[in-house]
DNA sequence: TCTGGGGTCCTAGGACCC
DNA sequence: TCTGGGGTCCTAGGACCC
């Protein structure tokens, strides 16, 4: 007697226009109107985009002038990634019903390895329209789901079934799915890598996946040239992996208008070190690594980074280290349009520490001291004194 | 078209050590 | 004395994803 098997496996199950339906859900005079969810300056660019206006060519990260000028009558929405956050914790808690095997991609998607659904389900199309119709019942949210044998396939699946569908790339039939599809809808590849892969005759996953595996590590490198020579002939052996805590944590701002001088570039910073550490203290994460990005007026971006002696989470010392990279960055006059700030080499803070002078031992106090009133009534309760004086107190105009 | 903010991963080169 | 190779850590930049 046979066990009972899912012939296909892996589901990726993403929620459609996800932050669009969010905010129709809470204000339903925004269904049926052509809604974007993202900034609304003059550099805002769409994050979310409903099926309405995609009709009309509107895309998400496409800059919001061009969207308004695509669809006269764009209604925007200022994007809250609080509420997205709940609602996400939700979808994910349907999940967790269905099984422990669940990896997050990002707030609206997941891989789930459904194997040991065997019993319950006959097949993957049906635990697919389960978690769709649960997802509909009590979220009252749309949702898509790709079902196939490996994790990609079942990423691209998942595009196919949009929006508010099904597709299943059938065991056997991986080849033939790949076999005309344009490189482009790989998972990992973009424009670049789509323009060099042009260059070499290839435009097809069928006609990568008969490149010669050495020409195409001499021209993406061997690590891409591996993977997309294994993706193109239908090989994946990357697996659900449920955990996988954060690599880095970061907070970056584009200005409404450039900025310039070191004065100005340093109060921004002491802010966004602060929401850094902040973020850091809350997760019970320190970590080594302080990297500034300053991106100017003519967009060219550079990176500045430096690894601490020990891991941090304190506001100070990441700030007095964003400095540092700061001068060396020889900013100079120039304009600025972007700056931001990124920990990374993460750890647990309650490991093992290096032994702390007591200078820094008494910040940490302080900083302790400053979270535990920022729970109890709100993150703007304290604030560095310097973005509360008069004279530098454009530092909170745009943010 | 004039380009957000949050991330991950890869490459390449240099420093340093054995 | 002028020269190898491997491993690890660090930095800068870039591609890619949602």
């Amino acid at each position: 007697m046979d066990e009972p098997r899912i012939a296909e496996p892996i589901l990726h199950v993403d929620m459609d226009a996800f932050y669009v339906e969010v905010e129709r859900l809470d204000d339903r005079g925004l269904v049926g109107q052509p809604v974007v969810v993202g900034g609304e300056g003059p550099r805002g660019v769409v994050a979310s985009a409903s099926y309405e206006v995609r009709a009309a060519g509107v895309r998400s990260a496409m800059p919001m002038s061009t969207a308004r000028r695509m669809c006269p009558g764009l209604v925007i929405v200022a994007p809250r990634h609080g509420r997205y956050g709940e609602i996400s914790e939700q979808v994910f808690s349907i999940f967790q019903d269905f099984t422990p095997l669940v990896q997050g991609l990002s707030v609206d998607e997941a891989f789930l390895d459904i194997r040991g659904l065997r019993r319950h389900y006959p097949n993957s199309l049906a635990v697919a329209e389960a978690i769709r119709t649960r997802i509909r019942r009590e979220l009252h949210l749309p949702a898509s789901v790709g079902a196939a044998t490996s994790l990609y396939l079942a990423k691209m699946a998942s595009g196919y079934a949009k929006p508010d569908g099904v597709h299943i790339v059938t065991e056997g039939s991986e080849n033939a799915f790949l076999e005309h599809l344009d490189v482009q809808e790989l998972w990992g590849v973009g424009r670049a890598t789509r323009r060099r892969l042009a260059s070499m005759g290839v435009g097809t996953v069928g006609q990568l996946a008969r490149v010669p595996l050495p020409l195409l590590r001499r021209h993406l490198g061997d690590a891409t040239g591996d993977h997309l020579h294994r993706l193109a002939n239908g090989v994946d052996e990357r697996v659900v992996e449920p955990y996988g805590g954060a690599k880095s944590v970061s907070v970056e701002q584009t200005f409404r208008e450039d900025i310039s001088g070191v004065e100005a570039l340093r109060s921004r910073l002491l802010r966004q070190a602060d929401q850094v550490a902040w973020r850091l203290r809350r997760a019970g994460l320190s970590g080594r690594t302080v990297s500034l990005k300053i991106r100017f007026a003519d967009f060219r971006t550079i990176t500045r980074a430096e690894t601490l002696r020990a891991a941090t989470d304190v506001s100070r010392e990441v700030y007095q280290s964003c400095c540092r990279l700061l001068d060396r960055a020889e900013v100079g006059v120039r304009s600025v349009r972007l700056l931001g700030v990124a920990v990374s080499g993460l750890q647990p803070s309650d490991a093992p520490r290096q032994l702390m002078v007591d200078q820094e031992e008494r910040w940490e106090h302080l900083e302790e001291a400053i979270d535990e009133l920022r729970v109890r009534f709100g993150r703007h309760v304290v604030e560095p004194a310097r973005l509360r004086r008069p004279d530098s107190d454009h530092a909170a105009r745009d943010a």
